[in-house]
DNA sequence: AGAAAAAACTTGCAGTTGCAAATAATCGCA
DNA sequence: TGCGATTATTTGCAACTGCAAGTTTTTTCT
């Protein structure tokens, strides 16, 4: 169990490192980390249910459903019913538009903070590495035979 | 600003995964995520002042010193002054060494999930990247000569 | 030696989080 | 058509978090 070659460590260690790089600039304008990932995910890929929202940032739907209160709190988001009266689409308000676009420079300048000491090679590896790690995990638990059997 | 490709947006989705898939596994022996960084911190660098523990585990001091606390009344750690009595010195107890032991297998488990669709040296390829990116933030702001200079 | 400054932690407080229960809307079927 | 099950989201509650202020011990300076 060598801390320093254990992958998750190493992970989590380095996201860790991200916000807390990231978290002064993100307070300028008066949002925090969570927001940014609900802005950001907006700005990319436009209004969504909560739900999906959920998934795309990982957020606890719960924690996003209040979260989502704050950022209409400051006209940042805005809710809608769906065409499903019982699903909640979220979009961004002109606020919450201005402040990712800002923002966005910031997230790239650390980005390319980051990737300052590396090869295109390398951070196209990289990239590819941490994706397929994460969609290694994606489909269900793999061997859990309970849905199926019940 | 693809997100799929955004660096720290990768990183910390899948450092949470990691958090998702081990979760259940920590529950079974009644402590949390954070409680299992302390843990493995100690069990490998022995035991550490409370400011250091900080560092090593990225965790914040107040709530590192709270965390302590718990771990404490659960008998898993215990505090003692250090020489300079304004330290805290905290150290594994039998029963926390003991479910540290119990939690290694699947720390191993978890890590040979994700790892499975890799090469050795693929793995050893993103374990250098990770480190040499997050080695890449720790020293300052990375354009501060002072202490150098000085 | 004595007092102010610094260092190492801890705690008050106000806000955030996630689980489980509650609410709201839709669906399936008698 | 209407009612119990299902789906989508929110809220009650108890616990956790981080900032700033407080406490305890050591260091520095005269």
């Amino acid at each position: 169990m060598e801390l320093g070659t254990y992958l998750p460590y190493l992970v989590n260690r380095l996201g860790q490192r991200f916000v807390a790089e990231f978290s002064p600039v993100l307070a300028a304008e008066g949002v925090d980390v969570q927001m940014w990932r609900v802005l950001s995910a907006l700005y990319q890929r436009g209004e969504q249910p909560i739900t999906v929202l959920s998934e795309l940032t990982s957020i606890n739907l719960s924690t996003l459903s209040r979260l989502v209160g704050r950022m209409d709190a400051k006209d940042l988001v805005e809710r809608q019913r769906g065409g499903d009266a019982r699903q909640v689409i979220v979009g961004l308000r002109p606020a919450g538009r201005e402040i990712t676009e800002r923002l966005i420079p910031a997230a790239r300048a650390l980005e390319e903070q980051a990737a300052a000491a590396f090869t295109e090679a390398e951070l196209a590896t990289l990239r590819q590495l941490l994706s397929k790690l994460y969609a290694g995990f994606s489909p269900e638990v793999d061997d859990e035979p309970g849905r199926l059997a019940g």
